[in-house]
DNA sequence: ATGCTTGCCGAAACCGGTTTCGGGAAATAT
DNA sequence: ATATTTCCCGAAACCGGTTTCGGCAAGCAT
């Protein structure tokens, strides 16, 4: 720690602020006014300097200003490593889209990881407590999310990925789940399903409640009423998800079609399904959530709802941003759909039509992944 | 960007360097130099002050100190999105091993994306000018790259992931890919193989070049000579490793096994097969390089060398943070084995034995990888 | 001509740390 | 007892920006 060079002994001098002011007989306050759009400077000379600013390749430093005006124009965001759960396929494309929105306001992005409750305390404290970012980017949102109430005692800034019980003073974006949850069962009910499971995620996790809702919603619908014996929940795995489906199998009246809060969940059925003798796309209908790679690697490919993060990521950093230039933070949620990727892995029940359910097979073979609307 | 209100006017009252110094009637500076060893502190004050510190709280502003120290205790990770290398799925892992040691130094990282080389140059230059960090990892190492150039001339500390031709000033981590290669066509020698082809990526990506050597190598130990109809580049994709395998397999004398630079394309190799007609682990064998999660989901699963991005990310970050506090980058150099993952895809070739085939199979049905380093 | 705005910029304080410099007190040497 | 070194710490400059304050000059009204 001692001895250190000064900051001055790096080769290439920095053009600083006070440089811009000598070059054209300013001071730097001066400049700093104009190039921050203070009211009181002549346009003329705002022109003047901006031009000599780019000319002379001036930056400021960001920590320069930040001990002033006490932000660094950063976003942070905590990744948790711990759980397999669907998003981590997705965290390129998430983390693209947040660095999009940022990068377009000229903020950056801190990121790090946790693998459990303290590890993600400890490090949102820390790059509050150091000022490293000005507010955060929370995935995985819980229903009773501690982080939520931590993070307003603490002042600081902070947008969910996901909603929550708790709404006072917290700004949002999700994908309605629900939605999805529900047009599932009304898919499944149109193509002639009359025991339809639904096999969700674990409940400390909001959008499960959400898509729960959103299941029974469904069955309301289409006017079947719901069992109980087809509803399970705790599966976002592969293994779980497995499990799952061959309890339902194994039910004296089991469904013939099975709705997934998570594609990892689907993909266990596959399992439990070639265990079991029994033929998905043909003898029984699964439709996933989240639009996982590993979808398309089965056979049939998995119907699944498909989830676009780096959507997500831009929005939620474009939001927090609002949030911390002074917005105010129940007027920033957002909520998004997510897509249908109509796939081989749900047809109509196999009692009632074989023929079908081979077109679709057919249909979907091999290449592109046909998508529409529901 | 004009009256916003100043950092005061945050809630909970900071603690700063002069509280400490007040509460303990010594001066900031003595505060500050204690905290951070020099040497003219007496032991006693200086655990006073680090006693008072933690007791009130008292955590350092990082940008405070870096408009004196010229050090934002950062590290830069550009992340290019606009190929889709197998580098994708290990995203995660990678972070999280970056994340940790960088953690451990109470240092932090910045993320950004970047779909072409000038954004990822752009990128590179604004978080530098604007000092958002101290240094950089680059990821997806060029045999000739210009971000190495550049970075020199900027004089901005950087490490590779890979190895580069212009070695001078590098720092890097790299898995040796080329021993990977090599023991590949050792291993498809020993099962009885003379024909093995080699499908390697992109060549202008620097470890394509060191993984051809490691096959030419492989080909050398075992006496087998080279045949150029055997060897194919460019191949990185699903789609592309399925027209090099179609290739291979049309030659008037295929190779009855095939080693691939990377586990995406040798994934490509199970559709050419399976239109061909030919059954992999069986009458074609099959090794892959990386360890996309998608190879256990194949069947069979694809036997390949898996490498521990959590590990190179954790090198990477501090090799880096090495080099920053003073290190002579030529000696900040490591390499790491891929272990291998003794799977389906690799048999003896089909005339000899498919009684071993077949026990391979069976052996590597379901459930766990049975790994074992070669 | 005088008084009063208004527009525009210089001067200087300030942000929260780090680092240099110098000097007083205690310890050691002469 | 005095001179010299060593050990500590205070004082102040400094880093590169931002923001407040005050005042000069031009423009306008009276």
């Amino acid at each position: 720690m001692v001895g250190q060079e000064t900051s001055a002994s790096r080769g290439i001098e920095r053009v600083k602020i006070s440089d811009v002011a000598v070059a054209l007989s300013l001071t730097k306050g001066t400049v700093s006014r104009a190039l921050n759009g203070y009211p009181d400077i002549s346009e003329s000379t705002r022109l003047k300097v901006r031009n000599a600013a780019r000319r002379m390749g001036y930056v400021p430093l960001s920590h320069a200003q930040a001990i002033k005006t006490g932000r660094v124009r950063s976003l942070g965001i905590v990744w948790r490593v711990d759980s397999h759960d669907g998003h981590r396929a997705f965290l390129s494309d998430f983390l693209d889209g947040v660095s999009r929105a940022v990068s377009a306001e000229d903020w950056s992005l801190t990121v790090s990881t946790a693998d459990s409750d303290i590890a993600e305390r400890t490090t949102l404290s820390r790059l509050l407590k150091e000022r490293k970012v000005d507010g955060f980017i929370l995935p995985r949102t819980l229903a009773d999310d501690q982080r939520v109430e931590w993070l307003r005692n603490e002042e600081a800034p902070f947008i969910l990925y996901g909603r929550v019980a708790s709404e006072r003073n917290c700004s949002w974006f999700d994908f309605r789940g629900e939605d999805a949850m529900r047009k599932s069962v009304a898919r499944l009910a149109e193509l002639g399903h009359e025991r339809i499971g639904f096999v969700n995620g674990d409940l400390r996790f909001n959008y499960a409640l959400l898509r729960r809702d959103g299941y029974f919603r469904g069955l309301a619908d289409a006017g079947i009423d719901p069992d109980s014996d087809l509803v399970l929940d705790g599966a976002m795995t592969l293994a779980s998800g497995e499990t799952a489906t061959r309890k339902l199998l194994r039910l004296e009246s089991p469904p013939t079609g099975i709705v997934f809060a998570q594609d990892m969940a689907a993909l266990g059925a596959y399992r439990a399904a070639e265990k079991a003798g029994v033929s998905i796309g043909r003898e029984l209908s699964v439709i996933g959530y989240d639009g996982v790679p590993e979808g398309a690697w089965a056979s049939p490919q998995l119907s699944t709802f498909a989830v676009d993060s780096r959507w997500a990521g831009q929005r939620l950093a474009a939001l927090l941003i609002d949030q911390i230039r002074g917005g105010n933070p129940e007027d920033l949620r957002e909520t998004g759909e997510a897509r249908f990727l109509s796939r081989g892995s749900d047809c109509p029940p196999a009692a009632s039509g074989g023929n079908l359910a081979d077109f679709i097979n057919l249909e979907n073979h091999y290449g592109g992944q046909h998508e529409h609307q529901l």
